[in-house]
DNA sequence: GGTTTTTCTGGGGGAAACCCTAGAGGACGC
DNA sequence: GCGTCCTCTAGGGTTTCCCCCAGAAAAACC
């Protein structure tokens, strides 16, 4: 049996390490690795029983990590570890997991008995999700409340800052189209529009971005890659 | 001698002390809190040398606790920690350091010896401040790209999602201040207008609440609490 | 196959956001 | 005292965003 650490902080790795060398039951070697794209490769050799996977790594996050593992090897147990409970990550991460898999979700302010208990109910097959997310992942299940991917890339556009015809191009689509995202959008934020409420309140689309950011759903560095993505095709050949 | 720790993260607090207890001369008492308020008040208690703040706690901020206690002791060693490195706090930190004070200003990922350094520095009466945020104590001097009050106003309303006339209204002002405001707000951030580059690419307003998200100008809690503030004086009496 | 949901499309209208210019008052340093 | 900077004020114009309506195409469901 062999556990993996991918974590790109040293304290927060020592911290785990010790911890599982006191808890577990019998003297399991631990590997530790500080990026995404060392878990995979170290994960591919050593084949460990189970990973856990700092959400916020260089060069590969946590969950593209996880999907890579699992991909190649279904039976790994994975424990994403999180330092908030960002909508955005689990949004992503139901699609990765297979229906049968176990695996976890611990906030890093989790106690140790939290964390042992989740490495424990892994290792034997079960999946340990800690509780505050519990809201969240209801919420992503919710067909009221939940965004569907054409209104999450408007959110992600409008977050960047970007024009309704600004987003049209990028996306290839017409204005209207961009319109009618975040229209929808508005409306699974519930967000007042200019009708209701006695008098406007809110620009909604500053008001979407603030409620995202708040819940999670959008944070800086899921907007920083979009913003790669999403500036690199224009560059090249623009008028 | 007496050095004081305000950390709300239990994992934190320990990796300090234990640091500490290793790296300092002689065998100092350690006490520990865990928010603002308790730092404020233990502080007048014990009259501690050297205080560490974690900027982010519950009650009362690393800042505010710093300002009450330098207020009371002004001879007191002040060492902010904090996890980002947030152009909001460094802004209001230089109002509130006394010219000759000593005080230190650690990001979270600094290495042992760095936060040793810090400790040592500022115990024998000089500042440390992480290299990582020379850039923005720089920017945040610079008459250029620095913001006026009028214009941070302007930029929180606009990031919590309020309509021009909105912000008018609560910070009693016409609507053409406030558009005033956010003229200036937006050239500050360098974001093209209508006129300038080929097409219209950005979304001022959406445009300028990213960036400043981006550079740490603004930030979820800090802006939770001017939700707060903003919110309270109209819940009251409006037609 | 058919039914639902989602998404894109269109027109037309109103309100908010942004542009330009320009002047007056206040605070600051010197 | 002077100049400088910041800030608020004003008028008048353009663009973007949001609203209502509705219908058609596409995808997903049973």
């Amino acid at each position: 049996m062999t556990v993996l650490i991918a974590d790109d902080e040293e304290r927060d790795r020592l911290w785990l390490k010790d911890l599982l060398t006191k808890n577990l039951p019998e003297h399991v070697p631990i590997q530790e690795v500080c990026d995404g794209q060392q878990a995979v490769d170290t994960a591919g050799r050593l084949k460990p029983d189970l990973v856990f996977l700092d959400i916020k790594m260089p060069h590969l996050s946590g969950i593209k990590a996880a999907e890579q593992i699992l991909q190649k090897l279904p039976g790994t147990g994975v424990i994403i570890l999180s330092n908030f409970s960002d909508e955005v990550y689990v949004r992503n991460l139901w699609k990765i997991v297979p229906a049968d898999g176990a695996f976890g979700y611990v906030l890093k302010n989790a106690s140790n008995e939290q964390v042992v208990e989740a490495a424990r109910a892994v290792l034997s097959g079960d999946c340990w999700i800690h509780p505050g997310i519990a809201r969240v992942i209801q919420r992503t299940q919710n067909r009221a409340t939940s965004l569907t991917s054409a209104e999450y890339e408007a959110l992600i556009c409008i977050a960047l800052g970007l024009t309704d015809s600004s987003i049209a191009r990028r996306l290839y689509l017409t204005e209207k189209a961009v319109q009618s995202r975040l229209k929808s959008l508005y409306s699974k934020l519930a967000i007042p529009g200019r009708g209701e409420g006695q008098d406007t309140e809110f620009n909604q689309r500053c008001r979407a971005v603030f409620l995202s950011y708040r819940r999670g759903l959008i944070n800086q560095s899921e907007l920083e890659e979009w913003e790669g993505k999403l500036f690199e095709t224009k560059t090249g050949g623009e008028k």
